[in-house]
DNA sequence: TTAATATATCAAGATATCTTTATATATTAA
DNA sequence: TTAATATATAAAGATATCTTGATATATTAA
């Protein structure tokens, strides 16, 4: 019960559902990209990611001084599910501005 | 996305799961049996089961005095689905007390 | 019609979640 | 080592949700 409700507490918020959704069809974005792409400030990005990951839906891996999320996988069927049902909403999501990564 | 996250956000609560998945073990129950079998007050038990209506998850009869809950059918793929994620999760249920017919 | 019962709704306090701001940590460059 | 950059975390106010107690509505019985 506890890891189904932190699950559907995660999807629970518009800004996750998004997020969520940005890194679905984006495959890998690191933190600053979705600050940009979504204007959102750092903290935020990182706190509602952090929530994600720890929902099960997403995997961290760090490159250097980057935070690259991506999907987790494997997946289980019932996240995948929702991912899925997500990807009917109709959900309209900024362009990826990949600015950052310039070193 | 409203709706999704109306569906999530009936979700996003243990009482509400546990209402939930009672309902669908018992097919159809009314408001008294839901306060009876789970001890909880009358107000908690009509507001939770409003949420879960107005997100999909089940409908209302009225019949006399009382008001019979049962899942909604017919009930899309997602909603099962979740139905499904919830029978897995080993939830115990207090049994059902139909004391409360008794006219 | 009046009383009793079942259910729904509202108001208010308690609790949880979200956003922002400030700060901490970690990595790389100079 | 110091500065700059990317990310994470913590604190505090704002907002939303949950619970309870009180009240409203609807149906049936007397």
């Amino acid at each position: 019960m506890d890891i189904f409700l932190k699950t559907i507490g995660a999807l629970n918020d518009e800004t996750r559902v998004k997020l969520l959704y940005f890194i679905y069809k984006n495959d890998e974005v690191c933190v600053c990209e979705i600050e940009k792409s979504f204007e959102m400030i750092q903290s935020r990005v990182s706190r509602h990611l952090k929530i994600l990951k720890e929902a099960g839906f997403l995997r961290v891996e760090r490159r250097g001084k980057w935070a690259y999320y991506s999907i987790r996988s494997p997946i289980d069927t019932f996240r995948l599910q929702v991912l899925y049902e997500i990807s009917t909403l109709d959900i309209d999501l900024p362009n990826l501005k990949k600015d950052c990564v310039n070193e």
